[in-house]
DNA sequence: ATCGTTCCCCTTGTCGGACAAGCAGACGAG
DNA sequence: CTCGTCTGCTTGTCCGACAAGGGGAACGAT
């Protein structure tokens, strides 16, 4: 049964091809975030092919959040962030036997972890970062009105902790998660002296992380998250 | 400047409300997993608008891996599970800075507090799927030529473990991560005793878990993990 | 020279029509 | 019953067309 062995015979339609060469041009850099996409007219007669190919693969890469509509209608190259996003905002919504629940204890693992190698890994920057991320907290909280100051600073916090991991795949997760969770976070903020204990609690693991003292750095960073949890399960009940 | 808020003035595409409308269907179940979508032509109809917007949608929802082409060119609406699979192969092809490396972290992540979970909730069923899973690895190993049969149950064994857990959306992580991770264990298949090792090891969390110790289990896979990544490098270093 | 306004061109968004290719099921021959 | 063929439907792809909207050039006012 061996010996000739026939091409893959492409069978891909067009448009999946076009958004192919687009992708690998994006990934090998030659065209970077930011670039502006020629218009498709160009493109048309770049690849010898029609409009509406273009459009579908234009498409395709859209909803997958590599590139992105910017004003007067032309296309850019996108921020590498947010593909995982989408996707887990989608798997959420799509599979019903996945609750609020499975999301915590998806977040708990993976801020867990990444506390952990981020007390191993941590360079004098990282703890910067945490530092200015929980000053702004306290900042929003001194100004009242900072229910998004609030959770963007805190965000921060732990993104500069999944940073210090240099596991960019962690990072991006740990994005993914929390982008879904962030609208629960929205009434957490609501609850009285739930966002100061979040400020004392970033502290701990901050000091942790900075000592070096992986094993407590998770479990303060367990510790917070628990407690937020258990706030926002009270949040939405009493609310 | 508050006062009157103004609608959001529906300036979305026409492709992406109809991109949404599809999507709301699936989520509510009103098109479950298998069903097939109506010809692009009664689409264009039901909709009232032109055959590109419709084509658009569509493209959308495909690469976004909601629906699949079906054999006669029809769409079906596809079985609730990849999103992320293609999202993080998307991620991991786009992110220059993030390296096999960072992938086996967080698939050591993943696995290990999967590990520890699943020995905590396991149900009899759970360990019978891992039963049947390491006899389909003998039973490959034993064939022979089984490399793709030997992935598979090894797989599969992994999955029992996630699907223990009883959370949605490890499952689902952990099923991305290992997809991408696929290609470089078909490697460590072709490593002598590996395949071996990995049996036995299996075993060893099959027994923690049956124990229902958490810690035992969770210590177990990480040493699994760890040896089946130490081999993948060997085996690309030499072979 | 700088600023504001106007107007034109280009681009996208969207529609409709057209044609080849592929697949499925019907239909008839053996 | 099995096989080959034929027909009809659907997608894949191209083309042409038009409205709406933005950007920038040209122009006029200060």
């Amino acid at each position: 049964m061996a010996g000739t062995n026939y091409q893959p015979l492409d069978r891909r339609k067009v448009y999946e091809q076009i958004a192919g060469q687009l992708l690998d041009q994006i990934g090998t850099r030659r065209l970077k975030p930011g670039d502006v996409l020629p218009p498709e007219r160009e493109l048309t007669e770049s690849f010898g092919v029609g409009r509406s190919s273009i459009r579908e693969a234009l498409r395709m890469l859209e909803s997958q959040g590599v590139i992105a509509a910017a004003t007067g209608g032309a296309f850019v190259v996108a921020e590498p962030a947010n593909p995982l996003n989408s996707s887990l905002r989608l798997l959420f919504s799509l599979d019903e036997r996945a609750g609020m629940h499975d999301l915590y204890e998806l977040r708990r693992i993976l801020e867990c972890e990444a506390a952990f190698l981020a007390a191993e890994r941590r360079a004098d920057e990282h703890l910067e970062a945490m530092d200015t991320a929980v000053a702004e907290m306290e900042a929003a909280l001194a100004d009242g009105r900072g229910g998004e100051r609030f959770i963007d600073a805190d965000l921060r916090f732990h993104l500069a902790i999944s940073e210090a991991t240099g596991n960019r795949l962690v990072l991006h997760s740990m994005q993914a998660v929390r982008d879904v969770v962030r609208r629960a976070l929205l009434t957490v903020v609501l609850i009285p002296r739930s966002p100061e204990s979040a400020v004392v609690e970033h502290r701990a693991i901050r000091a942790a992380i900075a000592d070096r003292d992986a094993d407590r750095a998770r479990q303060e960073m367990r510790a917070h998250l628990v407690r937020v949890e258990r706030d926002v399960e009270q949040g939405v009940g009493s609310g």
